[in-house]
DNA sequence: AAAACTTGTTAGTCATGTCTAACTTTTTTA
DNA sequence: TAAAAAAGTTAGACATGACTAACAAGTTTT
């Protein structure tokens, strides 16, 4: 309750979009993000991303200028910031504790990261002794709203023969979680790559005794560090 | 997600107002409840809640003939029952792990008991070790929707001399709550009525060596078993 | 630089769930 | 039993947040 950005206020889909606009503008580094993007990436028509940015710039949360790029204000992104504790503490809360695998704690945390309560996400915290990274291989802001990103590097960045290992992944798509765990590719999995095919990029990676096929879209969702 | 109940895909108003109904109507164990009876209990305007009660109707939850009284059907019952189960082990959860106080878990409760995902829940379960009673003293209904209630006595209904024990409090009230754990009064507290003022009902109550005044609104949210 | 394409914006509609104000039906009470 | 009070209903307005369709502004492409 005593946490300064309730007096915004935000409506559950207010909370969507600066997420969104976060893990789009902040998270990704993208130079330019514009309004279709948003709503593709929110699956909503350009015309309901407009007009939810209206409100947000009313509100001071987000800066644009007409037909110009979005930004986070300090305040917006700060919010955003504690929206992303609340999704990844109760990630590491669903996985750990509540026997959910891999690819079932997104959709849960989705809707628990909406819960207004500072309490209970500090005495989550402390329950789970202050963890530093959730079931994804993401980074927990700590409850200052202190935010890390890992340089993410993908898979599909790699040359023939590099080796690394895998330390977080995508974590929008359950399809996507679903067919990693099935290959059996896990956090802190060794990986080499062993051919990238021409013709799709696609490739073949070495892990764990065995060898598979991913396709090019499949390793872009793969975040990894070169050893 | 394997949860019947799902099918429904219910509104959190919806499902606020089926848990208000069946709380008023099966737990109260009143006659006749009403459309301004339950806009009432649910703080909103007798046009809104007869709105809502169209909608349910229209969804086979809630019978009702055109200025007669409210009724739950059977899935209806059900629906609510499982809310109740939701709603108590979150309570409990938050009481018991989390370090929240008696008066603080209702607010945050009202909001866990939406989420959806019947996992989640039989999890908590487990995780709790299939707790009976939430934190107020009342009964949980168990994972195949069976509850219990117990017959519930208030304070105000006795006479003076006679001992008994706290066995539930009326949740609904923050202020009373706060009230009720201020005294010192807790579940299993064992009450002696000392005297009952004529003038207002007002009663003096005896409970770990001191003695208090209460209104009869207070009695009349305090629930007891006669000893 | 004009045409074509992409991106952003606006206008108008719809569903949900709230409200007030006015009206009708039922119940109470004088 | 007839008037008054209480309870229930309806109509119409509003806010939120989604949508489609149409249009405007920037960006590429040729």
């Amino acid at each position: 309750m005593t946490n300064k950005f309730y007096s915004y206020k935000l409506t559950k889909s207010e909370e969507d979009y600066l997420k969104a606009l976060f893990q789009l503008v902040v998270e990704n580094e993208k130079v330019k993000i514009g309004n279709n993007q948003l709503a593709e990436y929110l699956k909503v028509s350009p015309a309901s991303a407009n007009n939810m940015i209206k409100k947000l710039k009313n509100k001071k949360l987000v800066i644009s200028e007409k037909y110009g790029k979005l930004e986070l204000t300090q305040d917006g992104k700060e919010i955003a910031v504690w929206l992303v504790r609340k999704h990844r503490l109760w990630e590491t809360f669903l996985y750990k504790y509540m026997n959910f695998s891999w690819d079932e704690v997104h959709e849960v945390a989705e809707q628990l990261e909406h819960i207004k309560s500072a309490k209970l996400i500090d005495e989550l915290d402390r329950f789970m002794d202050y963890p530093r990274k959730d079931p994804h291989g993401d980074l927990i802001p700590n409850e200052k709203g202190d935010y890390e990103l890992v340089p993410k590097t993908t898979l599909s960045n790699l040359k023939t023969g590099q080796r690394c290992k895998l330390i977080a992944v995508n974590d929008s798509s359950v399809a996507f979680l679903k067919y990693v765990s099935e290959i059996g590719l896990a956090l802190s999995s060794e990986i080499v790559v062993e051919e990238i095919k021409e013709f799709d990029k696609s490739i073949r990676i070495a892990f764990s005794n065995k060898t598979e096929t991913v396709s090019k879209k499949f390793a872009d969702n793969i975040f990894i560090s070169v050893l």
